[in-house]
RNA sequence: GCGGGGGUGCCGGAGUGGUCAAACGGACUAGGUUGAGGGCCUAGUGGCUUAGUGCCUGCGCGGGUUCGAAACCCGUCUCCCGCACCA
């Protein structure tokens, strides 16, 4: 028994000295462009990389196989804050470790034997990669898509580094946990907000990616539609707009809240008796509570501040409140509080003791605020409301929505959760953003002949702070307009931006005049995509935002960069996530060492399928490493040939072979590898079989030959292998995926006589079946009733068409008209209720009428006999082994 | 609270109106091979019967639809994931 290892790493030698996997465009044949998302380089693969290559490779070796011209690549994510953190640790440079960490992952992944293109090797944080990004950068400023504003952002104190909205997780640092606290700076920021519609809109044309993501997104987007109204502050001609989605309330407004760190509040406050309790609230609630997330729901805190709004629609003077349930990103950061209506304001209102006006009554009877326990938000009648009393609410949103436009008090427009895009970070291992800042002519930006701006390799990790900005020779340039002392701007690029347009670098990788060129517009877009179900938001949003952004400066035609989307299951043991705290941390190098990468790569496709949690088990392993060495030994084992005789044992092995290779490929086109890999193991498990007689050795070696075709996305090595040991010159990486011949799937050839059953209501697999089993005798399973029914329909659509999705629409039609109790059906429950029974029920004689018309067209058109066999009793068609609906045909 | 996805042998998991519940793998049991173990090969693994097979039970729980339900409908329990004061 040969050594796996040794097998792969021979494979392996071959196909990199053969460079069969390089790739080149060719307008002849049709592309893939297979995608796995590129890793951050840790310096190990975990298992969760093992499956993303897997199924990858999978797919890729497959596609090239089916004749596609495959783009399948293979880069690094290589800036970042981990490569800096490990700086500052082993004082080092991040540029090192992560180079080294490159290096590692690469001589891992080489070891999995997977068929990347490695021409086409990227790396974020070398300058001709990111200089694009500066590039780009640029492009967008020049557009008006990046912009610098002052707002309040979140610190992580033990990173030193500003926070997106999307980096914070449930008050945490994505990547540390530690508290996160507001500090306000001046940042970049791309308009990612005003592509909201686009990004939103485009999901739809995104077929074939997985519905969750897709509502995440959307959910992530969160549109909604209202009125903007402005209301006064009392005493002056001051505007206080706000935005709501339920105008219909607005004559149930009793109060009004605002944002607590909203800049109007301090204003209002100044110099009043409330602004140092004001103060005091604000410090409280905003900067320490600000991301404080609980389970339950967070107790409702605020005060009044001593100012009144003015109600547009009614006159009516309301109290201004700040409270912590209003949140100052969204909207307007004030709201109007109807607490009749709003469960929020309800609690708010009873906690603060303000009045609750009911403008909205249930049909039949009357709420009392007095004793309403909760909010009343149903449809309802309007009440109280002036003019628009008595009409239903949900038109009076509508109406209400006018009547403030026509009055010029607001307008209706639409509001979305997304933020704009915060990517200024205070850090060292990033794209530099290639801005000067000058005292005469303000921010600069650096001029295209000067790119890139390249990171300094002199640079102290102490921990503190951006090591950027204390390296003079970087920060201290001259300005490019006026050519006076500027300064450089220290922020690098949020690392999210590496990975929003790599898929159109690994187009044309060495492209030093653009991004990229030509090339990309014969791959993009990516065909598939695969990763893991953790970047279903950030990564993803921000890359199609990218993309979009990319298209409007000229760079590119696509809009959307990830046709398809696969998003893998997590890798988990013992029911648990892999993780060092729980001790079941499994090493894919020491698996590969053990088993070799063929056995790794074909139980992780084998144990689950690709989107489902996949639960490592050892003894699993060991069955996929079992299973192999038995393919394996099909080619490796002497067989005495004794004959070429075809009995029916060979026919037997070949109708399963060409069935097998039927449903493997229908399974892999639908990435059900582990069905696909199910179904090879049951065809050799039949060839062991074969072999424990006499064998005929052509048909013996298709039957493996076949095996290791099936095999090969796999477990490539071994296919390989035994490819070679069958005497074949070329690489199996490059051959054909096997073909099927359905005539030959016919499991049972032997059998003198046979009766197949099919359902009735798939008539066009009935139809094939009978002509390709010649059938001489047909027999129907009709029912009382509701026979004639199906038999005309069968008559029917025959005549009609051959098409089997019209017949099933139309059978699911009549299926519903029985419902309707319009066409005749009788069971014998019906049968006993004479009652009920079906007004166009067929008297016997119309019955059989119908039957004997529908049996000659039926003989004719399969050229058999017809028998007609009622099969409502039920032991009757029992001992016929048929139900009614049901067709056997009777093959001699 | 809102949204999404699940509950099938000892285990991982197939099967979504009928021919056919448990493919495929693991684990276990027996037999073979072997000096022994491992490995490999073969058979078996819900119950009851004849030992050709036949029957019954069974897909979280309870109802319903149907000639027929693991699958469809209603209710219920339960688990997992995502979002969460979005006005």
């Amino acid at each position: 028994m040969a050594d796996f290892n040794t097998i792969a790493q021979k494979w392996q030698k071959k196909w990199k000295e053969s460079k069969i996997f390089q790739t080149a465009e060719d307008p002849k044949k049709e592309k893939f462009y297979c995608l796995e998302m590129f890793p951050y380089p840790s310096g190990k693969l975990h298992m969760g990389h093992v499956r993303n290559y897997a199924i990858g490779d999978a797919l890729a070796r497959y596609k090239r196989m089916k004749g596609f011209n495959v783009l399948y690549p293979m880069g690094y994510d290589a800036l970042g804050l981990p490569a800096e953190n490990a700086a500052i640790k082993n004082q080092s440079h991040p540029k090192e470790w992560t180079l080294h960490s490159i290096k590692l992952m690469k001589e891992q992944q080489e070891q999995l034997g997977l068929s990347y293109d490695w021409s086409r090797e990227i790396a974020t944080c070398l300058p001709e990669y990111y200089r694009w990004n500066q590039f780009m950068f640029l492009k967008f400023l020049e557009k008006g898509l990046a912009y610098r504003a002052k707002s309040p952002i979140n610190w992580c104190p033990k990173c030193k580094t500003v926070l997106a909205n999307e980096q914070v997780e449930e008050g945490g640092c994505w990547r540390c946990h530690s508290a996160v606290e507001v500090k306000d700076l001046e940042q970049w920021f791309l308009k990612i907000k005003d592509y909201a519609e686009e990004l939103l809109k485009d999901l739809d044309k995104l077929e074939n990616w997985p519905e969750r993501v897709k509502t995440m997104q959307r959910n992530w987007i969160g549109r909604s539609e209202g009125t903007l109204i402005n209301f006064k502050l009392k005493g002056t001609d001051e505007d206080i707009p706000i935005f709501t989605t339920r105008p219909d309330t607005l004559y149930g407004v009793t109060y009004m809240v605002f944002a607590p760190e909203h800049p109007k509040v301090m204003e209002l406050v100044k110099g009043t008796e409330h602004e140092e309790k004001v103060k005091k609230f604000i410090n409280r609630v905003v900067i320490q509570e600000k991301f404080e997330r609980t389970a339950e729901d967070k107790e409702k805190e605020g005060m009044f501040i001593g100012k009144y709004a003015i109600n547009p629609l009614n006159g009516d003077e309301v109290p201004i409140y700040i409270a912590n349930f209003v949140l100052l990103e969204y909207g307007t950061g004030m709201i109007m509080a109807v607490p009749a209506h709003d469960q929020r304001d309800f609690e708010f209102a009873k906690k603060f003791d303000i009045p609750i006006k009911v403008v909205i009554n249930p049909d039949g009877y009357d709420l009392d605020p007095e004793k309403m326990s909760r909010a009343y938000t149903e449809e309802g009648t309007m009440i109280n409301s002036g003019d628009f009393e008595g009409i239903n609410n949900m038109d009076a949103i509508e109406e209400i929505s006018k009547f403030v436009e026509k009055k010029g008090w607001g307008e209706k427009t639409v509001q979305y959760k997304l933020r704009d895009w915060l990517i200024s970070r205070q850090r060292y291992w990033g794209t530099p953003i290639p801005v000067i800042y000058c005292g005469k002519c303000g921010a600069v930006p650096v001029p295209e002949k000067d790119l890139p701006v390249v990171l300094p390799d002199k640079a102290r990790f102490s921990g503190e702070g951006n090591p950027l900005e204390t390296n003079e020779e970087f920060v201290n340039v001259k300005c490019p307009e006026c050519n006076g002392t500027a300064r450089r701007e220290t922020d690098t690029m949020d690392t999210f931006i590496d990975s929003s347009w790599y898929p159109f670098r690994y187009c044309d990788p060495r492209n030093d005049k653009k991004p990229f060129g030509k090339p990309a517009e014969y791959w993009m877009p990516v065909d598939q995509y695969i990763g893991g179900i953790e970047h279903a938001i950030l990564h993803l949003l921000y890359a199609r935002f990218w993309t979009k952004a990319m298209r409007d400066v000229g760079l590119t035609k696509v809009s959307e960069p990830f046709s398809a989307l696969l998003c893998q299951g997590m890798v988990i043991k013992d029911g648990r996530k892999m993780s060092k705290s729980f001790g079941n941390v499994v090493d894919p190098g020491e698996i590969i060492a053990k088993y070799g990468p063929d056995t790794a790569r074909l139980f992780m496709l084998f144990a689950a399928l690709p989107e489902k949690e996949l639960e490592w088990s050892d003894e699993g392993a060991n069955g996929a490493f079992r299973f192999l060495k038995r393919v394996l030994s099909l080619a490796e084992e002497n067989i005495a040939a004794p004959g070429e005789e075809t009995g029916n044992r060979e026919k037997n092995l070949i109708a399963k072979q060409h069935k097998t290779i039927k449903i493997v490929t229908e399974h892999v086109e639908r990435f059900e590898f582990s069905l696909a890999i199910g179904r090879i193991m049951e065809f050799v498990n039949a060839i062991y079989k074969y072999r424990e007689g006499e064998i005929n050795k052509v048909v013996y070696d298709d039957a493996v030959r076949t095996t290791a075709l099936l095999i090969s996305p796999f477990a490539p090595h071994i296919a390989e292998e035994i490819w070679e040991k069958l005497g074949s010159k070329t690489m199996i990486s490059l051959e054909k995926w096997p073909e099927y011949d359905e005539s030959m799937i016919d499991e049972k050839a032997e059998q003198a006589e046979e009766i197949v059953h099919n359902t009735i209501s798939d008539i066009h697999s009935v139809m094939e079946l009978a002509k390709i089993k010649k059938a001489e005798k047909i027999t129907l399973f009709v029912s009382k009733g509701w026979k004639y029914e199906y038999v005309r329909m069968l008559k029917q659509e025959l005549e009609k068409t051959r098409d089997p999705s019209e017949i099933m629409k139309a059978m699911m039609l009549t299926d519903l008209k029985q419902h309707g109790g319009e066409v005749a059906k009788m069971t014998p429950k019906l049968a006993a209720d004479e009652s009920r029974l079906p007004k166009i029920l067929l008297s016997q004689e119309e019955e059989l009428k119908a039957l004997e018309s529908a049996k000659e067209f039926i003989e004719k058109e399969f050229e058999a006999k017809v028998e007609m066999v009622r099969a409502d009793d039920s032991k009757e068609a029992k001992a016929n082994n048929a139900m009614p609906g049901k067709v056997a045909i009777l093959v001699k």
